[in-house]
RNA sequence: GGCGGAGUGGCGGAAUUGGCAGACGCAGCAGACUCAAAAUCUGCCGUACUUCACUGUGCGUGUGGGUUCAAGUCCCACCUCCGCCACCA
């Protein structure tokens, strides 16, 4: 009889049409044991799954399914994030309306999702682009501008001189469009608006250490850390000589502040311009353009004396006042004082200007018994000891805490205490405070263009900028608009949306004619899934309260300073009103690894080394292709895309078909007892190994080589395998898989005469006395170098492993004529003797 | 420059709590089957030396030190790569 033959075509579309007619399969109905994991879907701007989205698809579907079969409630949904610029672009360079070209984008997506019998509750299904979804963003808008946490402002922005179009911060890579590498963005001036995300700027900090440090990885912690960027220091008041108006200058070395040479601004500081002369207002026209062409990176420190002097009010000193292009208008407060004996930047400026260098710190050496952050060096090597020292540094600034000295009433302090007794000083003095500094900025969202919410603001001759009531919500996109790619926004263009009653005198007025970041859609989808057909709320608070916060969320480390603090945001803003109990949106992070290209890089079309998911589901099948994505390395890791090792994982499941078709019916001849005993034992160690991987690490590579160690096994012992004994192996061989590829094993399943979705059934228990090995092979070594392996029973005891280790054949050599010093033993995992 | 992560065979990687380094797979080599090939099955597969003996010894987890009976794993210093931030005061 011929074997029968793995065709996964044939398998994995029967079931593909059978799961796609039954959309309560995936949806969740136990209310006690709750589990809700969402992965994180931005399917654009291609409307096609990459290898990235099957990597990260295959993670969350085989934790879901693990989960259901251990009895949980999963709640697994999907979202379609389809807005925005590059669905714009897409649809314009195919000559089709965005909203045409994501409903056909969203079927195709679908479609592949089906493909790769990816499982998900449809029910919970969210497409940010229908009016029905982005109504609550409109509403969110309006809640927001209640409680001043939107705003209006002139502010510059990011313009592409190649789209015409204006990007986003985060669309802008080493200063240069996204879309077109090499051209430089331009700034512009134009009128936005923001929500105030620095109202929680703190909070959003604290919470990382206090709320999210064990559920997330270090690494997204760090970069928001980094993107927040808070700064501890202090605000001092230098007043002008001549005219007595105080310049407020932010620092974090307040204790350097007696080496302070000078007083630098930026050239668009409001006082500079006022203490600048013609020329001078000419010379800082020109720092401040010379700056917009080059990149920060490569700027030379450049500036000008004001002419005018500023008063140090600690020590009553007289400091002239720079203009200096390294100072930066939007953080801090546009103002430094230039410590150059202790600063690299000022250091570098004072050494091009001529400037006094004045140290006040003493260096401390390594060794001295102070805290870590006071010493000069933090290493044993004498070569870079900094021996003690107040001389004037010639090479470079001296950065480092230490002892002041030369500071009036504040000398001989170590740094810390310094700055704490100064700050105390100025805030009794009335000229200064400690202060803390954020780096992070208010969002941005306008965007001029069509494809976003329609911000619900009017603008009225009268009454000035009046918000849409809240029943007139949702402002919905007009459908015929003309699309030119130039820039300005679409809507602008479209009367019928434009002109509008004044909601509050009834004049006439006109729509804001913005749309709104995509990033807002994708902040609170995940509350959505909730509730998605609620007509009233953006979602029923008990409905998101049952289910928040996530238990584990799951995405690309991509998102990790944008939508990840963005969702954190908006979060605290739904808690404060009153719609939700969390203040954190996840409980767990996961961040799965990048697929790389050929060339080490992240696979995207520009670089032109994309492999299409649809290519390899042809030629291998979904299984193999979700198990290979698996196979490769740990989830959290980048991936090499390396094709010519789909093989193995391909073998592996033709191996584990043509075993469990060619045993199912099977009268074994010549039942062997030891047979039974040796693969049943490799099962029982199998099924803890797999669940160990899912409950502690989720490393599915060795999850999947335990299986693949299984099937070896059962292919050594198949002759003698019972009836009783394939009875066991062969449904729980289909239930291990089951998380990884559900369509063999769905098949497998039901060849072996069961019913039901496989991942509805119970999750296989092993038994630690079948996994027990009954003999141990006991390494021995002598001096910690490995001499033989001794086989002895589990359970031998120290003093007869020692007595056996000793009397070896192997060992004799290597202790005769020594003395035993030592005889370590470690009960079923070693032995060590040690001689002299 | 600051912060975070990583460095193990020809390749992807394993070693979960300090306890046999290289599981599992890819590629490669040899053999069986075959007219032949594919597929499948079996064996080998870090490195140097050694042996008639699939024997044995040494070396080996980026580098240099250290702790320990024992280190890929812990400590100190350094090198390299990746990510984020960056004239942020």
């Amino acid at each position: 009889m011929p074997e029968s033959i793995y065709d996964h075509n044939q398998i994995e579309l029967k079931w593909e049409e059978r799961w796609k007619n039954d959309p309560d399969l995936y949806r969740a109905n136990n209310p006690t044991a709750k589990k809700y994991y969402v992965v994180e879907m931005f399917p654009y701007p291609s409307g096609r799954l990459h290898m990235g989205h099957v990597r990260n698809y295959s993670i969350g579907d085989a934790l879901a399914r693990y989960m259901w079969m251990r009895g949980y409630n999963v709640k697994h949904p999907i979202g379609w994030d389809a807005f925005g610029l590059p669905a714009e672009n897409a649809a314009i360079k195919r000559n089709m309306h965005p909203r045409d070209w994501t409903v056909s984008n969203i079927a195709e997506m679908k479609r592949q999702m089906h493909r790769m019998g990816f499982a998900y509750d449809w029910n919970s299904e969210v497409a940010t682009c229908e009016p029905e979804y982005y109504k609550w963003n409109q509403w969110f808008f309006l809640k927001m501008y209640e409680r001043g946490l939107a705003y209006r402002k002139k502010a510059m922005v990011n313009w592409c001189p190649e789209c015409a179009t204006v990007l986003a911060n985060e669309q802008v890579v080493d200063g240069c469009c996204w879309r077109h590498e090499t051209t430089p963005v331009e700034q512009r001036a134009l009128e936005q608006w923001f929500w105030k995300i620095t109202a929680y700027a703190d909070e959003l900090l604290r919470d990382i250490d206090d709320k999210l440090q064990s559920g997330w990885p270090e690494r997204v912690l760090s970069m928001q850390r980094n993107w927040i960027g808070r700064s501890e220091g202090s605000e001092v008041d230098f007043k002008v000589e001549s005219t007595g108006e105080a310049i407020r200058v932010f620092t974090t070395r307040v204790d350097t502040i007696y080496g302070a040479t000078c007083v630098i601004l930026a050239p668009e500081h409001p006082i500079a311009q006022k203490l600048l002369d013609d020329a001078g207002r000419a010379k800082a026209k020109q720092l401040i353009d010379a700056r917009k062409q080059q990149g920060p990176g490569d700027l030379i420190k450049d500036g000008a004396f004001t002419g005018a002097y500023a008063i140090n009010p600690y020590s009553g000193e007289k400091v002239p006042i720079w203009i200096g292009n390294f100072v930066l208008m939007d953080y801090g407060t546009g103002a430094i004082m230039a410590v150059p004996a202790h600063d690299e930047r000022d250091f570098d400026f004072a050494t091009t200007f001529g400037l006094e260098i004045r140290p006040v710190i003493r260096a401390l050496p390594y060794g001295v018994n102070v805290k870590k952050e006071y010493r000069a060096s933090s290493g044993p090597d004498p070569e870079r000891l900094i021996v003690p020292t107040l001389e004037t540094p010639s090479k470079a600034a001296m950065t480092d805490d230490g002892i002041t000295e030369k500071s009036g009433e504040f000398s001989g302090l170590p740094s810390e205490e310094a700055r704490r007794k100064m700050n105390q000083f100025a805030e009794e003095k009335g000229f200064g405070k400690a202060a803390i500094t954020f780096r992070i900025k208010d969002w941005g969202i306008s965007r001029q263009r069509y494809w976003g919410t329609p911000i619900p603001m009017i603008h009225c001759q009268k009454c000035g900028v009046v918000p849409v009531p809240e029943k007139d919500l949702p402002v919905e996109l007009p459908y015929n608009v003309k699309f030119t790619g130039k820039g300005r926004s679409p809507l602008a263009e479209v009367p019928e949306f434009m002109n509008v009653k004044c909601p509050t005198c009834g004049a006439d007025a006109q729509r804001e004619s913005d749309t709104m970041d995509t990033f807002v859609d994708s902040s609170w989808y995940f509350y959505r899934y909730c509730d998605p057909k609620n007509n009233a709320l953006p979602f029923d608070s008990a409905a998101a309260n049952q289910w928040f916060p996530i238990d584990q969320y799951i995405g690309g480390v991509t998102h990790a300073i944008l939508h990840l603090i963005y969702s954190r945001f908006f979060t605290k803003v739904m808690r404060d009103l009153g719609m939700i109990t969390n203040a954190e949106p996840a409980a767990n992070l996961f961040t799965q690894g990048m697929v790389l290209g050929s060339d080490g890089s992240a696979m995207s079309k520009s670089k032109g080394n994309v492999v299409d998911p649809e290519d390899m589901v042809g030629k291998y099948g979904a299984d193999t292709c979700r198990l290979f994505v698996l196979f490769a390395n740990a989830p959290e890791k980048d991936m090499p895309w390396i094709e010519s090792s789909v093989g193995g994982p391909r073998r592996f499941l033709e191996r584990v078909w043509r075993f469990v078709t060619r045993n199912i019916d099977r009268q074994p001849e010549t039942p062997n007892p030891e047979a039974d005993r040796k693969a049943l034992r490799k099962l029982h160690q199998t099924i803890r190994k797999v669940t160990e991987d899912f409950d502690n690490r989720w490393h599915f590579n060795t999850s999947i080589a335990a299986l693949m160690e299984l099937i070896n096994e059962l292919y050594d012992h198949e002759a003698g395998l019972s009836r009783a004994a394939l009875d066991q192996i062969l449904p729980d061989l289909a239930l291990l898989l089951a998380p990884f590829t559900p369509f063999i094993a769905e098949d497998l399943w039901e060849q072996l005469g069961r019913t039901g979705p496989v991942f509805r059934q119970p999750w296989p228990k092993w038994d630690d006395a079948l996994a027990q090995e009954d003999t141990l092979e006991i390494p021995v070594q002598v001096n910690g170098k490995l001499r033989t392996r001794i086989a002895v029973p589990l359970g031998t005891s120290q003093a007869d492993l020692e007595k056996i280790a000793q009397a070896d054949p192997k060992v004799q050599p290597f202790i005769e004529g020594k003395t035993v010093a030592k005889v370590i033993v470690v009960p079923d995992k070693l032995v060590n003797i040690v001689v002299k």
